[in-house]
DNA sequence: GTGCCATCTGTAGTGGCTACAGAAGCAAGA
DNA sequence: TCTTGCTTCTGTAGCCACTACAGATGGCAC
């Protein structure tokens, strides 16, 4: 267990090296030792952590519910309940994202069917985008 | 035709004073002709443009796209095959979103569906957050 | 000692707005 | 005419989640 310099961190989680230390600003990653000249030197728990942080945030999760997951316990702390509620959460509004995209996909889809490409006045796309439809949600 | 006021074209449309400003500083909306004492003032025009543009980015289009249409004639013209591509292209890339929002859907449904919720070890939602596995496209 | 890469801190840039400060326009009332 | 009070003006800074750069060290091989 020699710890890792942060280039290796990067290189092996994906994540480039302004982002780690930005993560270590912001609280989302613990502040690792120093080697006597000041260098980073990280753990595998960073690794850890720094994976778990990069998922949740590519699985949309916004970065104050990885920090609120992390302050949890963090990635190696059993299950519980809050975790769930959380994730529950964020599906929820996943799904609220879906519908809003079908909704959108399904007027653009027949609206671009109803339009020859001609240059025709009241062209179906522009008339639909210059009414204003309500977006609910 | 008297022309509106900002704060009236503002309560028009729904957009925030600032916002049409800044709408004009980066080109989006043509400069309105000012009073004497230097006040922009709308013409109907504007109001059709504006609404135009608030819809098109409610349904994602990006400002560059936007801005693409406009410079096509704006929503005054006639349709021609210019904003069909490009509401093609829109359109591919809300399908594409909307795919990896299924597959994370999917992921956060079935694993959310395993945790029990107690304080268990080798908590699903965690391991698969540490599990990562590659977002394509 | 020298060369050279890795890393350090701190600051500024990105986009798409939003918010504020301080000055000025402008209409109505005293 | 002067004041009050609202609206609008310009210009600048803030937001978020990073990303990029500048200039200074660390630390290792030769």
């Amino acid at each position: 267990m020699a710890g890792l310099m942060i280039g290796e961190l990067a290189r092996r989680t994906g994540v480039h090296i302004e982002t780690i230390r930005y993560f270590e600003k912001v609280g989302m990653l613990l502040k690792p030792d120093r080697t006597g000249g000041g260098r980073r030197v990280y753990a595998e728990s960073h690794v850890r952590a720094l994976n778990f942080i990069k998922r949740a945030r590519e699985l949309g999760f916004s970065p104050d519910e990885v920090r609120a997951i992390l302050s949890l316990g963090g990635p190696q702390a059993a299950c519980c309940d809050e975790v769930r509620q959380i994730a529950i959460h964020h599906l929820d509004q996943v799904r609220r994202k879906m519908l809003a995209l079908a909704r959108i996909e399904s007027l653009l889809t027949s609206t671009v069917e109803h339009c020859s490409g001609d240059h025709v006045p009241d062209c179906p796309i522009i008339e639909m985008m210059e009414s204003a439809a309500p977006q609910r949600a």
